[in-house]
DNA sequence: CACAAAATCCAGAAAAAACAGAAATATGAA
DNA sequence: TTCATATTTCTGTTTTTTCTGGATTTTGTG
C-alpha cells in the first residue's frame, strides 16, 4: 500500500493527519479513499464546506468530490446547508458519533451480512428439495445458515432498542458478564 | 461487478453456489475473492483437499491456490491435514462457526479499529500539546477518541468471557432489552 | 544420496477500481 | 430571458489489485 501525498495540503496539521488516515482506512472499511477523506474532513470541520474548498483541500477533481458527495448523502452522513449570501451548497456531515455509526453498521449489515443470510436459506431450500448432497455439507449449511438467523435476530433487537438502552449495553460491559453468569 | 464464470466448476450444485457467493463477498468482507472461494470449499466439503483439487475445483492457477492457503492458515481458519498414502498436504477448514467468527471479528477489528485508536490517541496528544487548532475540531476528536475507547473496552469485554456467555448474550435478545431498562 | 513430486516464489499480464478533465446540464440572480 | 456560476455526466487515463505460468526450492521416498 502506497501512502502518498501528492498535493500537501493546506490544512491545519491535526486536520490533516485524521484525514489521510481516514483515507487510508477507508478501503479497509469498504469506503472508496476519497468518500472517506471528504467525511473526515466535513465531521472534523467546524464548518459547512462547499464543494471547491473540499476539492481545493484534498487537490482533487472536482468531479469527483461532485460524486462523492453524492454517495455520502445517499447513505445520510452528510447534509446539504445553505450559507447566507453564497449561492453555493455547503456540506456538513453528522456530527452524533452514536447515529453515524448506527448508519455504517446498518449498511454493513445490509452488504455484508444480508445477502449471505438469504443465499444460505435458498441453499437450504435446495437441500429440503432434495439434491443429491453430501450430509456433512449438509450440516455445514445448517449450522451457518443457524448462526446467521441469530445474529440477524439479534442486531435486529439491538437495533430496535431505544439508543440509550444501547449506551447502557456497551458501557456496562462488566455487569454484563456478572449478569450472564 | 463482474461475475465471471471462466471455467465451471465440476460440483455439486449446491456446492458451487455457496462457493461462488462466498467469492462475492469476499471482497465485502475485506477477503480477496480466491481466498473466500477456497475457504468455502474447504468448509463446506466433507473431507480435507488437497491444493490441486482446489486448483482443478475452482479453475484458478496453482501457485494462487498456494499464496491464499498461506493467508487462510496465517488466521489460523485453516489447518494442514495428512491423508494416509498420500504425499500431498490436505487442507480443512475449522468447522465451529462461532470459532470461524471469532477470528473473523479479531481479524477485523485489529484492521478496522485499533489503527484508528492508535491515530485519535495520538491525535488527542497533539491536541494537548497546544496546536492551535479549532474548539469545534477538538470536540470532535474528543468525541469520536470516546466513541473508540468505548467499543474498544466492550469488545474486550466480551471477548474475554467465556464462549457460553457470549452464545447467551446473543440468544437472549430479548430478555437482554428488558434488563436494560 | 538421488530423483521425483509437491509447494512456493517471482515477474509480468489481465482485470478492476479510482481518478482527471472536458463537455454538457442545471440553477439562480438580474 | 439571459448570463454567469455551480454541478453533474461521460470518456479516457492512471493506479491498484488480482491472477498466471514458468523458475526455483523444498520435501518425502526408494
Amino acid at each position: 500500500m502506497l501512502i502518498s501525498v501528492k498535493t500537501e495540503m493546506k490544512l491545519d496539521p491535526v486536520m490533516e493527519k485524521l484525514v489521510l488516515h481516514w483515507g487510508e482506512m477507508g478501503s479497509r472499511w469498504g469506503i472508496s479513499r476519497m468518500v472517506a477523506q471528504i467525511h473526515a474532513l466535513l465531521y472534523f470541520s467546524p464548518k459547512p464546506l462547499p464543494a471547491d474548498e473540499i476539492t481545493e483541500a484534498l487537490g482533487v477533481a472536482r468531479s469527483h468530490v461532485s460524486n462523492s458527495l453524492k454517495e455520502l448523502q445517499t447513505w445520510g452522513v452528510v447534509k446539504v446547508v445553505h450559507v447566507m449570501d453564497d449561492r453555493r451548497e455547503h456540506f456538513q456531515s453528522i456530527k452524533d458519533v452514536w447515529q453515524l455509526f448506527e448508519i455504517l453498521l446498518d449498511e454493513r449489515k445490509r452488504r455484508e451480512l444480508d445477502p449471505t443470510l438469504k443465499t444460505l436459506r435458498e441453499t437450504q431450500a435446495l437441500l429440503n428439495d432434495g439434491t443429491m448432497t453430501d450430509p456433512h455439507t449438509r450440516e455445514r449449511v445448517k449450522d451457518m445458515l443457524a448462526f446467521f438467523e441469530l445474529m440477524d435476530g439479534w442486531y435486529g433487537e439491538v437495533r430496535r432498542m431505544p439508543l440509550e438502552s444501547r449506551v447502557k449495553l456497551v458501557k456496562w460491559g462488566t455487569r454484563l458478564r456478572g449478569w450472564l453468569s
